[in-house]
DNA sequence: GTCTATAGTCGGATAGAC
DNA sequence: GTCTATCCGACTATAGAC
């Protein structure tokens, strides 16, 4: 219809290519050491225009994290969602699900958890979720409330199920936090990982080993309190 | 003896005082933000004295991070020493230690790998430890050899000898990382974790209340395989 | 909306006095 | 062994042409 080769807007490309671009190099050099200059020369586009787009390098920045919420929420947020609207209390729902229905989401979600830290395209933006943890900046609460406090919710929601406990309680959220690290571990520690296991990256086979101790994991820590 | 108040050799306060100076500032903004001048003047000194010192701030930070490896084994190294004499396997030597005598050793590690990354002595250096895992450089070969592999050589020890499985299978590994995993959580997601339970630190109750999930996890992931 | 050019700041390294 | 002073490169931000 219009002239233009693409549909978008006018300057929509050029925010977007400078949006990838940033995700890398702030994920490799940290927001201070990273340039406006590698970012607009690895965009194929202007310095100058980071300062049109967005102001300046703080701007893109938080664009940069919100990018990244987006990313996830796409490849986590769907199981994310079916899980809260089916564990979430509503007054005068229908009938409880059953903690073996629970175990099973809790299971999935586990796994993609799993499959998004140890996919090659999380290796930049994990970095930067990392640095902000230690850090946390202004831009934290975009990550907290648009990631983790989802996934939070969700897990606790089945934890409590499972066990038949409060998900509100603190054993239960404690309990969500330790299932969480050992999966980040495998992003995290993962130069001591590979070179421990003698690996040489994260590929299919060892993401399946990976998968199935922690399946055994989770089935282990949440029998436990079950049984008492 | 001397005249000199001190009794180290000329230039050695000046020396630890960069080191010091240069654990939190490195820690705190990574390699490239972080400034010589700033540690300098952190460190009370002089900014060319980093260059006599040290070569340069690559230098600098590698004696940096041969600082961290000694404090960490001030800390934890005795524990695992005393691990590996018993554990380790001689031909010939005495009998082997019980399973529940591996599993009291597990959890006092647990615990004092948990003590170690809850301080608030670690908050600088663990942040230099997780940006070498995200991007390692020349110096990771220093942390990995200096911490990693003595934690997790007695940790795949202990596990092998509670589930009477061999210390270096891959099971026993993955088992180790995620022992660990649990256990870095509570330091690399500090930030999630305080908000989410509403803590203003990790004090002493917390960690208490962190100590006793932990012993609860480690004992049913352990005793899960050992009664298949 | 995009570009070039540049002003102003701050970085690491180092020469040379003491 | 320590200091001051300085060189030179890299950075962010911005003015102004197109």
């Amino acid at each position: 219809m219009t002239p233009d080769s693409s549909n978008v807007p006018r300057g929509e490309a050029t925010r977007a290519a400078l949006i990838k671009a940033a995700i890398d190099i702030f994920g490799r050099d940290g927001f201070d050491a990273a340039s406006t200059r590698a970012i607009a020369e690895a965009a194929g586009t202007n310095q100058a225009l980071i300062g049109y787009h967005f102001g300046g390098k703080p701007g893109l920045y938080l664009a940069v994290l919100q990018d990244i919420v987006d990313r996830v929420g796409q490849r986590i947020g769907p199981l994310v969602s079916a899980i809260g609207t089916e564990f979430c209390p509503e007054p005068g729902a229908g009938s409880k699900p059953s903690a073996k229905r629970a175990e099973a989401l809790l299971h999935q979600l586990v796994d993609a958890v799993l499959g998004m830290l140890t996919s090659d395209e999380s290796a930049a933006w994990a970095r930067l979720i990392l640095r902000e943890q230690q850090d946390p900046s202004e831009g934290f609460d975009l990550l907290y409330e648009g990631i983790m406090q989802r996934v939070l919710f969700v897990m606790t929601r089945l934890i409590g199920c499972i066990r038949g406990a409060p998900a509100d309680s603190a054993a239960t959220r404690l309990t969500a936090f330790t299932l969480i690290g050992q999966t980040l571990v495998f992003r995290v520690a993962r130069a001591t990982i590979l070179r421990q296991m003698n690996w040489s990256e994260l590929g299919p086979e060892e993401v399946a080993a990976i998968r199935a101790q922690l399946h055994r994991n989770v089935t282990a820590i949440l029998m436990e309190q079950t049984g008492l």
